[in-house]
DNA sequence: CGCGATTTGTGCACGTCTTCACAAGCGCCT
DNA sequence: AGGCGCTTGTGAAGACGTGCACAAATCGCG
């Protein structure tokens, strides 16, 4: 997180849509409700109970409670909360109403998985170009989009509002590439490069590093093993649980 | 985070490593300071000062000096890290001193780019095996790899031992393969599924979910462009920047 | 040998996030 | 109408993470 901190505007309930300046961990988790939400009212629920959302999205029910009560009083007390009502607020909220479009720089392994990947289509986003910077990949088709040199970003700028921009290139091009999606107006960024990109303020930048994800478990599982090593007192560490697969609870969201 | 509430084993200074049981948000910026240390180890630097680092990773530069403090004094007063000694100790601690097996389950869109990944093999694991339940998938051969059956988890894992596992399957065979996982021995996984799953306790579960992380950026840039509508009072909310491009400071690491 | 420049390591205060526990509110049944 | 069970919404407390600011430690130089 971080680089949300716009200091203006510090109540000023506007009149459109009211900008409740949500906690961020409430944003991170946001996504993870409404994805839950859409399963609930595909399977026929049309009320949810804080219990069963919170369950069905990993989380404490407290947490989800508060997290909803951010959004203004949208259940019913000894009934819980209408299903098709909170897709449609969370979605207000996250601003999902507007198809958002999507530029992606770089087409290697990783961008050729990302442009194939219909979890975008299905949540509210669009993919609106491809790009690269080797003009060997320029021209090629995928998934019925075909591949732009990265220094026509500007024509597509010019052509639909790019609101968002995905950098999947080698680490050595990454920055250069966010310095062009800055200069054409992009605000949003989220770079699976395995570096830090430097963006003038105002602009939110998200990381996915998959090799970091590893390390983390990396660390778990070390200390998991090291624990397992000295069988030390008590017992029963890791062996013996009581009813297995209780209920995980957070399992983390990346993101903060 | 969480799932690793282990109680047991309260200081018992172990005769092996130490085990300092870092917060778990210095675990999760470790894997970025080790990455920049590469970087400057290549760049023949010898030293870095904690404000190098800290801007190599993108951070505060207090708190690189206190999470690093937390593995012990490894600085030198008035001169800074020895970056080698550093690469060595965090290594150490994240347990990457033994290259870990990781076996990744689906070969999809996604599958097919993490299995062709060169950032696991430069980071400290290795892909033991890639699996699939798409019979048609199966025998396929990527990047050396030769695709197997899912059922014969229990066979791959006891040829070697797999310390993680990685799910890149849709989100309905998600939950059937993480129990599989489990069922074999795996007690820590990475999910690309968007869904949550059920693990025992002793697993560790991280997630990384794409559309996620656009719907978090949906957010900011739908709240930045509500600001922008109100022109309200003092201005220059998001215009007339001073020096532009500031140091960004946090970038968020997915995972918390 | 002593002094100043530099940089680490950390005490402390602050802000954010989480969790418990319970009052307030709603619907249903009698 | 009234009471009862259920569920939300929230106050308060505690855990956790962050960042400032400074003392302690080290090096280099005169």
């Amino acid at each position: 997180m971080s680089q949300h901190r716009h200091p203006g505007a510090p109540g000023r309930a506007g009149a459109v849509p009211a900008l409740p300046d949500l906690p961020e961990a409430t944003v991170a988790r946001l996504p993870e409700y409404l994805r839950a939400l859409h399963n609930l009212a595909d399977t026929g629920h049309e009320t949810v109970s804080s219990e069963e959302l919170s369950a069905a999205a990993g989380v404490n029910s407290a947490k989800l409670r508060k997290d909803l009560s951010h959004l203004g009083s949208y259940g019913t007390r000894g009934v819980g909360y209408d299903v098709t009502l909170l897709i449609e607020q969370i979605e207000n909220v996250l601003g999902l109403t507007q198809r958002r479009a999507v530029a992606l720089v770089g087409v290697g392994n990783l961008g050729h998985a990302l442009a194939g990947y219909d979890g975008f289509a299905g949540r509210g986003f669009r993919i609106a170009a491809l790009l690269d910077a080797d003009p060997s990949r320029v021209g090629e088709e995928i998934n019925g989009l075909v591949v732009r040199h990265v220094d026509d970003l500007a024509t597509v700028a010019a052509e639909e509002s790019l609101a968002i921009g995905v950098i999947a290139t080698p680490a050595a091009a990454a920055q250069q590439v966010a310095d062009q999606l800055v200069a054409v107006g992009v605000t949003s960024i989220l770079n699976f490069a395995p570096c830090v990109l430097s963006v003038p303020e105002g602009v939110d930048v998200r990381k996915v590093d998959l090799a970091i994800e590893l390390q983390i478990l990396s660390f778990h599982e070390h200390r998991k093993a090291s624990l397992t090593a000295l069988p030390a007192t008590g017992g029963s560490a890791l062996t013996a649980l009581p009813g297995g697969f209780a209920a995980t609870d957070t399992q983390e969201a990346i993101g903060t």
